[in-house]
RNA sequence: GCCGGAGUGGCGGAAUUGGCAUACGCGAUCGACUCAAAAUCGAUUGCCCUGACGGGCUUGUGGGUUCGAGUCCCACCUCCGGCACCA
């Protein structure tokens, strides 16, 4: 019979549908495994639009693989999966064609999970979870009230970046190149009332903590630590007499303080207007911050820009020489970071230094050295290097290092600055004036407030969830459409009783997907969270594996959370995900698949057509499955074919062999053996060294190769036959993490053994060394001959066979050997001159 | 500009501690089976010279260390990813 994977699988997915087989029970529960230590082994959870792509076939099978490995390799795993359910694309698809939310969502969620099933993953669905459902979301708002009382939720008025087309503000990590992540829109600036997680509070913690890690990608974490974008310096204060003001400015280069020849305040600075009313700059400036105002953040980030600016017809005082400076305003000066304010030191950076030549403002040099990579100006500036002082007072001479650590306690002493520091991290922007997520769970109450202000009330637990109201009209029209529900907006204060009415922001979808693993731990409590001894026992995820699309958002924000869970005592661990794994991307023709290139992969087809063996070992056989691969029909093909050949080989052995002792064989039947359980042995290195599947698989294919060549001389006798159904066996058992349903089968027909059962295979270390070795022949380095040594032969015994070989003595005729390297059991080389 | 990663046959890739470069798969060529094709099974397949035996060359480039380098060191080139007027 040929190999009929819809068939096989069919059978086997009934079997584990049935009896349940991959569900795990907590502790306390029956069927509690407390004996087996535990392995949480996690993909990142699905956004359920559409159909699943190829990119969730790869992280899906990769994970099942490692989870299965882990299972026979004697851990209890814990291997759930749900679906992050809420967001914008399934209400863009609303706003369309008109169909809630809710259903295209729940049928799409139908489709993964028949899909997730066809594909025959180890999931325990008794603890799937969609991030949608008022069950799970109530927690979320749960987790809401306890960060906004500890004050790492606020609620303030801040220039956000807005999306115009999707009308909603969206978080710094959302944007992209200046534009919106989702749509591509060029983002705006606004100034909004929203809310705010206090993420930067653990800017320090989240970069100690990498040190906590088992084993994430250098890259992921390098990529969060530049997010986070953490720099030591100084805050230094410098005064504007004429107005009374005083202007901090937050600097890297204390040790340049001397040759700030000029200041700059970004145009959105709050005190701008004030500085220059009613003085002759105040038109110009105002002109100038419009035309800013207008211009995106690409436009106004563009590389080659010039550097434009107005004076401001105004001076600060710079606090180490007194001397007086002018201001400008100029926007290459950012709000977001810092104070919103520089000192300006043309000499010694190449922005200062553009601003400069460009106004014709002076330069002066305080630090002495070359440079002379760069390209620079005749006296060798700007120059970011290091050297001594000069016209810095009494610092001259001193090493700028030097001088730079005695400036800043100089300053502290006066009281004019102090050692600061500061971080690109931004606050993470929660609020979404969105209809499909999470209602924010507050209450404005005008009479608890003071002062015209209403009160920010929170919602108490127990009245939780403030569910989702339905709505006609999903179109944003720059507040949040639940605002349109009036009898839902409209409520009771929970601390007054009088009237108020529900805040209409949802939450970022990254909320929800912050604590779900937590969640799928004890996903049926009703009165709590979690159980803090259930999260406890499963807590670190010891294996987390998904895209690195995620690298900074999604687990950033996870880290986060499971900080402030953990200071708020509802949580034992610091960080959530011990070991991560982040799978490369599948392109198509060297290009990301995309709908509109149509060079989509859609996994379903390639199921149905081969079956899901071969698109699971497909995808875990392309490379090394941390990198990217090209998806090529002819290598789907040439997988199937090497199942096939597993599959056909399989019905030969179990029809001309019978089980029996394989221990004594000889000859070819002990080369097919020995073959075996190097295949077990390679298998097992290469999967605890990194994720090495494709060479996990070549391994097994070598061994299914050797059975075709070896096999028709082994079927004669007891000995040889027993040979070829263990090699058979072992085939199906080392597949079995990536071809489970194939696996299982062939397993089960030649052991009468359930593959799942059954612990992984050990290689027999005797079985492994050989008599003989190859020993290499090498005459100056190069090969010159190949000879067949006894593995335990001595250095003399070596030498001589290498020295007889007619080969070899060809090329030392007429030479002196001047040294002789000897490798025991591998190689031989005879250096001659 | 800064940070990270990678360059190996026609293609995807392998090479674990410095010791047989190119495992495994794809593609290609040839053969067996077949009326024929497909499927399957088997053989060959890095490049160059040679009728053959055999020889030379080869892991982005150039140097170095070593008996021996894809692997270590120095310099450079190219590609991919991230960050970027971040003071």
């Amino acid at each position: 019979m040929a190999y009929d994977p819809k068939q096989i699988e069919r059978k086997w997915q009934a079997v584990w549908a049935e009896e349940r087989t991959w569900e795990v029970a907590n502790p306390g529960q029956p069927g509690y495994e407390g004996s087996k230590p535990k392995s949480y082994v996690l993909e990142m959870l699905p956004y359920p639009s559409g159909e699943p792509h190829v990119g969730h076939l790869k992280c899906y099978a990769v994970g099942d693989a490692i989870a299965h490995f882990r299972r026979r390799r004697g851990f209890e795993v814990i291997h759930p999966m749900g679906f992050d359910s809420f967001g914008l694309p399934a209400e863009n698809n609303a706003i369309k064609t008109g169909e809630p939310p809710r259903e295209a969502t729940e049928r799409s969620i139908a489709s993964f999970r028949r899909q997730f099933g066809e594909w025959g993953i180890s999931i325990d669905w008794s603890r799937q979870l969609a991030t949608h459902t008022p069950e799970y979301y109530r927690w979320t708002q749960w987790i809401f009230l306890q960060l906004f009382e500890k004050g790492l939720a606020y609620r303030t008025e801040a220039p956000v970046q807005w999306c115009p087309k999707d009308a909603t503000v969206l978080a710094n990590e959302q944007v992209v190149d200046g534009r919106c992540e989702r749509c591509g829109t060029e983002v705006v600036q606004r100034n909004l009332e929203q809310w705010f997680f206090r993420i930067t509070e653990y800017a320090d913690r989240l970069l100690a903590d990498f040190d906590r890690l088992e084993s994430w990608p250098e890259h992921v974490i390098t990529m969060q630590r530049n997010w986070i974008g953490r720099s030591e310096g100084a805050e230094v204060v410098f005064r504007c007499e004429e107005a009374g003001l005083d202007f901090p400015v937050f600097t890297t280069r204390p040790d340049t303080l001397f040759g700030a020849t000029f200041f700059v305040l970004a145009p959105e600075h709050p005190e701008l207007e004030r500085l220059v009313a009613g003085t002759e700059a105040e038109e110009a400036v105002r002109e100038y911050v419009n035309r800013v105002g207008r211009e995106s953040a690409e436009e106004r980030g563009a590389e080659d820009r010039e550097k434009t600016g107005v004076p401001l017809g105004r001076t600060v005082v710079n606090p180490v020489n007194g001397e007086e400076i002018p201001m400008y305003v100029a926007d290459y000066v950012l709000m977001e970071y810092g104070t919103g304010a520089i000192m300006a030191v043309p000499a010694h950076d190449s922005r200062d230094y553009e601003f400069a030549q460009r106004f014709e403002l002076p330069v002066r040099r305080v630090i002495e050295g070359t440079d002379p990579d760069v390209a620079r100006d005749a006296a060798g500036l700007p120059y970011a290097g290091d050297g001594p002082m000069t016209g810095s007072g009494r610092f001259d001479g001193k090493g700028n290092r030097d001088a730079y650590a005695a400036i800043v306690a100089w300053l502290e002493e006066e009281g004019r600055g102090r050692p600061a520091v500061n971080f690109r991290l931004r606050d993470w922007l929660v609020s979404r004036q969105r209809y499909w997520g999470a209602p924010i769970p507050v209450v404005y109450c005008e009479g608890c407030g003071e002062a015209g202000t209403p009160a920010i009330v929170p919602v108490p637990a127990e009245q939780l969830p403030v569910e989702l109201p339905e709505v006609e009209d999903y179109a944003p029209q720059g507040k949040s459409p639940l605002a349109a529900a009036a009898d839902w907006v409209a409520t009771e204060c929970p601390r007054c009783g009088g009237p108020a009415r529900r805040e209409t922001d949802t939450m970022d979808t990254f909320v929800d997907s912050s604590w779900y693993f937590v969640r799928y731990l004890d996903p049926g409590n009703g009165e709590a969270a979690w159980d803090r001894a259930v999260a406890d026992h499963w807590l670190p995820v010891d294996q987390y594996i998904g895209g690195v699309e995620h690298a900074i958002l999604h687990l950033m924000y996870a880290r986060f959370f499971t900080k402030a869970l953990a200071d708020l005592g509802v949580l034992d661990v610091q960080e959530p995900f011990a070991n991560l794994f982040a799978q490369g991307m599948i392109t198509r023709d060297g290009a990301k698949m995309s709908k509109s290139k149509g060079n989509t992969v859609s996994p379903g087809e390639y199921v149905e057509r081969y079956g899901a063996d071969t698109a699971r070992t497909y995808v875990c056989f392309m490379g090394p499955p941390e990198r990217g691969g090209d998806w090529t029909d002819e290598g789907v093909e040439g997988v199937n074919r090497f199942l096939s050949r597993l599959w056909r080989l399989c019905e030969e052995v179990e029809e001309r062999t019978e089980p029996g002792d394989a221990g004594g064989a000889e000859g070819e039947a002990r080369e097919l053996l020995a073959k075996a359980h190097w295949a077990v042995d390679k298998a097992t290195r290469d999967f605890q060294r990194g994720f090495q599947f494709n060479t996990v698989i070549a391994a097994v294919m070598e061994l299914v190769n050797d059975s075709y060549r070896l096999k028709d001389g082994l079927f004669g006798d007891p000995a040889g036959g027993a040979v070829l159904r263990f090699a058979t066996a072992t085939a199906a058992s080392l597949i079995f993490p990536f071809a489970p349903h194939l696996g299982a089968e062939v397993h089960q027909r030649l052991t009468g053994e359930r593959v799942w059962e059954q612990p992984w295979p050990v290689a027999d270390p005797a079985l492994l060394a050989s008599d003989t070795v190859t020993l290499v022949v090498q005459v100056n380095g190069k090969l010159r001959d190949r000879i067949e040594a006894p593995a335990e032969a001595g250095k003399e015994e070596l030498l001589g066979l290498a020295r007889g070989s007619e080969k070899v003595a060809r090329h030392l005729d007429g030479k002196d050997v001047v040294k002789e390297i000897v490798v025991p059991g591998k190689l031989v080389n005879l250096v001659v001159r």
